[in-house]
DNA sequence: ATAGGGTTAG
């Protein structure tokens, strides 16, 4: 099934807004047409972006990565320290530096006129009243500081009406990447229009920022399409054009596309660079290939490529993450040989990897030698209140909390999450409905992984079934509405499908771990709900639309590799025996049969201890039971091998289609 | 003349 999906082109949908069920009537009674109708763009998921950082947190993101060099030390050359950030001046000598101050003032007065308000027709009036002249350069440099979107265009187009001033090519490629990064796709296509009426022909940067633009928002066809257009308009692509396609493509779960396009950029000449092994590195190993990835990060030294910062924090955490904890830290001083401080990024893949070995005090003391270097910012807080959450330990989660508060830091929502999280896991429903509370009134709008974690918790805590239930309808989530108006399967399912469908193509720019977790919980939830049929159905789709891209592919001819691995036992088995079944449907239809099937159930997604995974006994229970002809191989006791005429014979049964029933 | 784009944690 896999392999089908994974072939084709990309068929992450197209470029169309976002869409909210507008309410239960809509969906009750809802025909697709009618919920398209209804839909509205959806608010929740524009907040969500504005919430999760604050333009403080950004800016302090561009000030120290223009500032440090590899060894921390600020460029020198023609550069101010200012307030705004690291502007570069104009040209050079003692003449021109007085230029460049009063070019500088200007910027900075635009820019504090335009950060402290929200756009509006006094706005325009205090622009005016600044008598100061501004050129496309320095225009230029005032958008690219501006943030919100509304902010930029409205000074955008204020600008366009000063006498004397033009647009030019930057200008117009800074804005049109503004609006791309806030989602705002038919501005954007606007502006690329009147850009070329306006004589300022469009550059390949121009297009590599709305590609990456639509590619981000997980608009993977309308990325390739521009793509396409950018190449008949005569335009040759570039490396930032590969880089970006290859890392889209694998973010959204393509790694075979991703692979093509690196072997394309470098039949036409094109080697990679820093960012395009990062990149490569980074979608390997995400991808389960970590050797793979390692091998690449060595060939890119070898081909005398310099890792960064980045593409060290990159190994670091994979190597992390498969545990190969001498490997991290032999990279973590080769990183620091090759003139690299760590930063807040590689200090949290240490503080991860000594909390989940349940070693939290040596995180906590990891804190404190990164605060020597770096001020602490909220992702940095919450990951202490996440181990400590996951640890069981809900006073220090708290207390880390409000240390973040004392720091002067607004929360953000993953920070929430994981003290909702904390509270759930001890099943302190009331604590878990203040932080609810909380972030709402705050206006931190509840993301998936919030509704995933109450889904999971009312899975888990069915006894406390319906105060989960409240704290998931508070939420306001378009999953609680998907959940409620979930219709009872038709004959040959097709309702639960659509419901699915277009729940799944508003959830389109979530990423994909974010669905899959959401999808894995549904599952998990509806299968030990006994909506056995209906969790099938939504499986099939999930698949379909690409939200599990590693669960199944066909290792070599015929050979077919089944992995559940990272799936809750619910989902497992679900997806198991809808995998079966195709492959049974699939004999029946075109004849033909695999020849052996492996099916990877891996430790199973709780489990810490080696080889007691509820998913492996469940699966094991699962073929044992409707007598499955496997064994095991020597080492893997969690995968199961099938092959040959007996499993050709047993895929035949016409049980193997209502296996998930059971 | 000057300037614009792509990679990492939560």
């Amino acid at each position: 099934m896999g392999n089908d999906f994974e072939k084709a082109v990309p068929r992450a949908g197209c470029a169309r807004p976002k869409q909210s069920f507008s309410g239960p009537s809509v969906i009750a009674s809802g025909s697709p047409s009618q919920i398209r109708n209804q839909g509205r763009p959806g608010q929740h998921y524009a907040n969500y972006h504005s919430n999760s950082f604050n333009s403080e947190a950004r800016r302090d993101e561009v000030q120290s990565r223009n500032t440090s060099g590899p060894n921390g030390f600020s460029g020198s050359g023609n550069k101010f320290q200012s307030p705004t950030g690291t502007i570069k001046a104009h040209g050079g000598g003692s003449q021109s530096n007085l230029r460049s101050l009063k070019s500088l003032q200007a910027v900075e007065q635009y820019y504090h006129t335009l950060q402290q308000m929200k756009w509006g027709p006094m706005t325009e009036h205090v622009l005016d009243s600044l008598h100061c002249k501004i050129d496309a350069f320095q225009a230029n440099q005032v958008l690219k500081l501006l943030h919100d979107h509304t902010i930029a265009l409205g000074f955008f187009q204020w600008l366009k009406r000063q006498p004397g001033f033009k647009h030019d090519g930057h200008t117009y490629t800074t804005m049109i990447g503004i609006l791309g990064q806030a989602r705002q796709f038919g501005i954007m296509r606007k502006l690329l229009e009147e850009m070329s009426r306006a004589h300022c022909k469009p550059t390949v940067v121009t297009y590599n920022r709305i590609i990456h633009a639509y590619g981000r928002a997980n608009y993977l066809r309308e990325a390739v399409k521009v793509f396409e257009e950018m190449h008949e308009a005569g335009y040759e692509p570039d490396r930032v054009t590969y880089c970006t396609l290859i890392d889209i493509h694998a973010k959204a779960g393509y790694l075979d596309v991703a692979m093509d396009l690196y072997g394309r950029m470098q039949e036409v000449g094109l080697s990679p660079d820093t960012f395009t092994y990062s990149a490569m590195v980074n979608c390997l190993g995400k991808g389960g290939q970590l050797a793979a990835a390692y091998k690449l990060f060595c060939e890119m030294i070898e081909n005398g490529c310099t890792p960064n910062l980045v593409t060290y924090n990159i190994m670091i955490a994979l190597q992390a993450k498969a545990r190969n904890y001498e490997n991290v830290v032999k990279l973590y001083k080769d990183m620091q040989v090759a003139g690299f401080r760590p930063d807040k990024i590689t200090y949290s893949i240490v503080m991860e990897v000594l909390g989940h070995c349940g070693h939290l005090d040596e995180a906590e003391a990891v804190f404190v030698e990164m605060r020597r270097d770096w001020a602490p910012d909220e992702p940095v807080y919450g990951l202490l209140v996440d181990l400590w959450g996951k640890a069981g330990n809900v006073d220090k989660a708290l207390g880390w909390y409000q240390a973040m508060l004392q720091d002067g830091l607004q929360p953000n929502v993953p920070t929430c999450n994981s003290l909702l999280s904390a509270f759930l896991k001890i099943n302190r429903f009331q604590d878990a409905y203040i932080v609810l509370q909380n972030m709402l009134a705050q206006g931190l709008v509840p993301s998936l992984q919030t509704y995933t974690l109450l889904l999971s918790c009312c899975t888990e805590a069915q006894a406390q079934m319906g105060l989960c239930c409240q704290l998931m309808s508070i939420t306001g989530h378009p999953a609680h509405m998907f959940l409620l108006y979930l219709p009872d399967a038709e004959p040959g399912g097709q309702n639960v499908r659509d419901h699915t469908g277009y729940f799944l193509d508003m959830m389109h720019s979530e990423d994909r771990e974010s669905k899959r977790g959401l999808m894995d919980a549904v599952i998990d939830f509806l299968h030990k709900s006994g909506l056995k049929e209906e969790a099938g159905l939504i499986w099939e789709v999930a698949a379909q639309k690409n939200v599990y891209p590693d669960s199944v592919r066909e290792k070599s001819s015929s050979y077919w590799l089944i992995n559940l691995h990272l799936m809750s036992e619910g989902t497992a088995v679900t997806a198991l025996s809808r995998t079966l079944a195709w492959f049974h449907r699939q004999i029946l239809i075109m004849g033909t049969a695999p020849e052996r099937i492996d099916i990877v159930t891996g430790w199973g997604r709780r489990s810490r201890v080696t080889g007691s995974s509820l998913v492996r006994q469940s699966v094991q229970k699962l073929l044992n039971l409707f007598e499955f002809p496997f064994f095991t191989t020597r080492g893997n006791t969690g995968c199961f091998v099938g092959c040959g005429e007996p499993l050709n014979k047993w895929l035949h049964n016409p049980y193997v289609e209502r296996m998930h029933l059971l």
